[in-house]
DNA sequence: TGTCAAAACGAACGTTCGTGCTATATTAGG
DNA sequence: CCTAATATAGCACGAACGTTCGTTTTGACA
């Protein structure tokens, strides 16, 4: 873990010794972007140094040097892809006013997160976590860890909401967060495996109704009108 | 696929020049009961054959004679895991009555499924189709279309609920299904990857509530009594 | 009992993996 | 200009991978 601190730390740095080559750092910076797509498609164990190396054009050692061994390489990926999600998806919903108009956002934004393959292989994090949930190691633990973040902070928004008196105080935060998570992964799930597209609306028109569900005549109006979808409507045509 | 449909070709064989040695058959069988085993905690790429091989305390050359290359044992390998699927959740739930008590058990059934650890790494499919949403092939295929045949059994029974007349006709079967699945899958994701038993509860109590909405005066006893788990009812304890 | 195909084996192939060691460009401060 | 630190390259390693080959064991039937 402290290999990991070692490894996130940015931000206000020491440029005495540590920033005086600056070019590493933008190297490092580049092979990250590359990994994190790599890795989002091919997983973070088929993440393979020597393909890095030659998606880069560099020499697998020159690459190696930045990273201590592959699990450190791993763990900095892992870092970089949550700071896209953070840039990608956090930054954006939290535009929207704290309560109702926040937690459907954060709903919102992460459907269009991974409709807009941000990473090409889906969710990095939904996609790491099944395919770490059964090796204890680094990497597992923060994984678990981010995706733990991201579950409080639907809770709280739920919990947040409630206070607004947007959301009735009969509904259970963890409940809903979990529900809320799982709609939306069900989509990440069904987009990655069918190529299904309409699982977004699904995922929407599921997180809508059952937000409207527990919301008070104060917090309805923040809910997008229903029946009608924003990005794609599927009209008609739900065939068995 | 004609080679799966040999793989798994079983039950009324021609004894002729076939079983004439059954040991062969016998021993496949073995291999890919460890074959499923291994693949659900460390996927199917994971699945290594020197591993398999040392597992079964046999040599690598002789477990690969069974299959004609890794693809193959990953295709019988999914093929068995499959048959799994079928006699331990399949089958069971088709012992409720067609409707919504069938509907009901295949969800429930589902989540025992996952929490009785039927595969060591949880839902083999949910895993593998993590694995192999990536990457173009016959395995990534034949686990699509399993999953879908999964949907597709959630799908009918709500039709056949409705037309029995327990779920109400403005329910979308298709819509519903997406969201019962994903609820079932959040489950096993968060058991997985927290080890968390609660979410078990928490995916029955969405399940339940979703069902419950659309449910008709006539379906409504068929479903469990709310506010009470039936396997572990997690009594106090809700701590983050 | 002798035959013969199925089944299992042992050894090696060529490749790729992660990981070290050493050397060479590149650059900033003295 | 020299020097020291940094960044990248070159090369080689041991292990593990999937796969192939030729051989040996085995067991049912003639």
């Amino acid at each position: 873990m402290t290999a990991v601190n070692e490894a996130v730390q940015e931000g206000g740095g020491r440029p005495s010794a540590r920033a005086r080559r600056a070019h590493g750092e933008r190297t490092r910076q580049a092979i990250l972007e590359a990994a994190v797509d790599i890795a989002s498609e091919e997983g973070l164990e088929g993440l393979t140094i020597g393909r890095l190396a030659s998606e880069l054009s560099m020499s697998k050692s020159g690459l190696f040097a930045h990273f201590g061994s592959k699990e450190e390489l791993q763990l900095a990926t892992v870092e970089a892809a949550r700071a896209v999600f953070v840039r990608e998806v956090v930054g954006p919903a939290f535009e929207a006013e704290e309560g109702l108009a926040r937690l459907w956002s954060l709903c919102d934004v992460w459907l269009a997160y991974v409709r807009r393959e941000v990473f090409r292989g889906g969710c990095f994090f939904a996609a790491a976590a099944a395919e770490f949930d059964g090796r204890p190691g680094a990497v597992r633990d923060r994984v678990a860890e981010i995706m733990k973040e991201w579950l409080a902070l639907l809770r709280r928004s739920v919990s947040e909401a409630q206070a607004a008196g947007q959301l009735g105080r009969e509904a259970d935060p963890a409940q809903l967060a979990f529900e809320l998570n799982a709609l939306e992964m069900g989509a990440n799930w069904a987009f990655q495996l069918h190529g299904d597209r309409q699982a977004f609306a699904r995922a929407r028109l599921g997180v809508l109704e059952r937000l409207r569900r527990v919301a008070t005549p104060d917090g309805l109006p923040l809910l997008p009108a229903p029946g009608r979808a924003k990005g794609r409507a599927p009209r008609g045509g739900s065939k068995t």
